[in-house]
RNA sequence: CGGGGUGUAGCUCAGCCUGGCUAGAGCGCUUGGUUUGGGACCAAGAAGUCGCAGGUUCAAAUCCUGUCACCCCGACCA
């Protein structure tokens, strides 16, 4: 026993193979043991089992490590972990969402799918897998996606010589497994058209899509993810336009208002532009490493995919025309923006309109005494808190009475993010009051139950906008106009070159859309994220070039 | 796809360089006890064909070859 304990020490090894070879005796074996404590071998006891095992008395003040200060990165996957959000698959590049998370997602698919309908768009689905062909039909949009796509070949599988599975009847046309369905869709559309009459066709999608990514992350980027596609065909470029721009605010209004992330609405630049996009319109977001977040985009496709797939109609005047076609998305990546923008040191903090859960109960009681009047207290407080109508339905209300320590119990709930805590214990029963905390702020207190219920609604508004508030004053804490090179690369330049420390945010500058520009800020892992359409007309020089620009556009890092 | 790294218990890892004893630790899990308004303690226990396939050897987690997967850094991206 004390020798395998020991066995980390290169001195033990190397008479453990002098005992072993040579001589090889039980008592040459006491003699290493004896060796190696008399030495003081610094591996053979000290440094046993995992990092967890120093400090063992006293607690971790967070619950998270690292801390966001710490390392950010690793941050963002322990607390996905942590609340129970998702976890890698063996798929590769493909993530498995666990209820926690999922809910989060269907949450906002009831939301979104609700203001898609109240715009007029109706859903309807496409199928997953496209004719190679299909997507050869529009240049740009071949150039944008080839790469990452997945291509289904065979259709059937037989046992090979080895008794494997082999993919066997080889596929006349190649499949590819849709990165997005603009091409199936307007084949479609095609079909459907003939007279100006048909139009608009307001379609949604919702669906999961494959992009073969290289690098992925939870939420932010995975091979396959879940999304909405919005596709939509007109007899006007105006109303294309029009379309557009107020799916962009749709977006925004969503991630404002439920999300609680403050977003700016902008135009992409050509160089992030949508594959086959005349304009593409985005929603930037500030995450709390100061790095910019795309969360939803919206797309004016001209006439370049009703041309490739001839969708055409016969206008009032009775000429032939190509429709004006848009499309818009936003996907899973939102629940990795939710938690990024929000989240603390302790974990997930879920914005209250969009919490699975706004509330849970945790019963406290010693004995089968105490359980007996806990419980139907904590019964009845919970139906009446459900009777309260909170952000589009009922407030959601779980009792955990599950058999594990209080303590744990409670931090489980701090790390998934619910919004309120309510402990009910004997003395609260005594009071007829809740324990309450508040899981944005940390804030605990006693409130009698009549309050608590009186109060819900305002203290569930009072968290979702505080969420809002911290984040836009983080925002604009960071952002700023930024007009010498110089000071651009001073600004996003860390001072830890080894282990760059989170630094820069929004630097709106004056830009041109050229190559040039885009070159000299990826060398720096820069680019334009947008230019704000809320920006206001300044004549200026682009910084680089010189060359006359009209509009500040906001440069950032971004994920 | 280029450079680097790692695959050993559910998780984090030690052991490998220098082959040989019943393959270990911490956390988690199960059971029993003591606890109980804050992430408990003590004891016992279950749990691993050491990524996979070959090879070398009397003997392979350890050496060799191949392969797969994952992680980090680049290029690409919602």
């Amino acid at each position: 026993m004390p020798l395998r304990i020991l066995k980390g020490c290169k001195i033990v090894r190397h008479f453990r193979q002098l005992a072993s070879g040579s001589f090889g005796g039980a008592g040459e074996r006491e003699l290493v043991i004896a060796a190696c404590l008399y030495l003081k071998c610094p591996r053979g006891v000290g440094n046993r089992g995992g990092p967890r095992s120093f400090g063992m008395s006293n607690k971790p003040k967070n619950a998270i490590s690292p801390t966001r200060e710490e390392d950010y990165p690793e941050w963002y996957q322990q607390v996905i972990k942590a609340a129970d959000l998702a976890e890698v698959s063996p798929v590769r590049g493909c993530m498995v969402i666990k209820p926690w998370g999922y809910s989060i997602w269907e949450n906002m698919q009831q939301v979104l799918d609700r203001m898609f309908k109240a715009t007029g768009h109706e859903n309807a689905y496409f199928p997953l897998f496209i004719p190679l062909s299909f997507l050869q039909k529009e240049a740009d949009h071949v150039e944008g996606f080839a790469k990452e796509c997945a291509v289904v070949t065979h259709h059937r599988l037989e046992p090979g010589p080895d008794g494997k599975l082999v993919p066997a009847g080889e596929l006349d046309e190649p499949l590819i497994v849709r990165p997005t369905s603009e091409t199936i869709i307007g084949s479609m559309f095609a079909r459907w058209v003939e007279s100006y009459r048909d139009l608009p066709i307001l379609i949604n999608q919702w669906a999961n899509v494959v992009r073969w990514e290289l690098r992925t992350r939870l939420f932010l980027r995975t091979a396959e993810f879940l999304w909405q596609e919005g596709h939509t065909a007109h007899a006007t470029e105006v109303e294309a336009r029009e379309e557009t721009r107020r799916m962009l605010e749709v977006y925004a209004d969503f991630a404002e208002n439920w999300l609680a992330v403050p977003v700016i609405q902008g135009e992409k630049t050509a160089a992030e532009r949508f594959p086959g996009a005349v304009v593409t319109y985005a929603i930037e977001a500030m995450m709390q490493d100061r790095k910019a977040l795309q969360a939803g985009t919206s797309h004016f496709l001209g006439q370049n995919f009703s041309q490739a797939q001839n969708i055409k109609f016969q206008d009032a005047q009775g000429g032939e025309s190509f429709a004006w076609t848009t499309s818009w998305g936003v996907s899973t990546r939102l629940v990795g923006a939710l938690v990024m923008a929000h989240s603390d040191d302790d974990g997930l903090i879920v914005p209250p309109r969009l919490a699975p859960r706004q509330m849970v109960i945790l019963p406290i009681y010693r004995g089968p005494d105490d359980r007996a009047s806990v419980l139907p207290y904590c019964e009845s407080l919970k139906k009446d808190l459900e009777q309260i109508d909170f952000a589009g339905g009922k407030i959601r209300v779980q009792i955990d009475d599950r058999d594990i320590r209080g303590g744990e119990k409670n931090w489980q709930h701090i790390k998934r993010g619910v919004p309120l805590r309510l402990e009910v214990g004997p003395k609260d029963l005594a009071k007829d009051s809740i324990f309450v905390g508040r899981r944005d702020t940390g804030e605990k207190s006693s409130v009698p139950r009549a309050e608590l219920l009186a109060t819900a609604v305002q203290r569930l508004d009072e968290i979702q906008r505080h969420l809002f508030d911290r984040a836009l004053q983080l925002r604009e804490s960071h952002s700023r106009r930024v007009d010498s090179l110089d000071e651009l690369q001073a600004w996003f330049a860390p001072r830890n070159e080894d282990k760059p420390e989170i630094h820069g945010g929004f630097a709106y500058c004056h830009f041109i859309d050229d190559p040039l520009v885009n070159d000299w800020l990826r060398e720096r892992k820069l680019t334009v994220r947008c230019i704000p359409l809320s920006g206001e007309e300044e004549p200026g020089a682009c910084l680089l070039t010189g060359r006359p620009s009209s509009k500040r556009c906001i440069v950032a890092k971004a994920y």
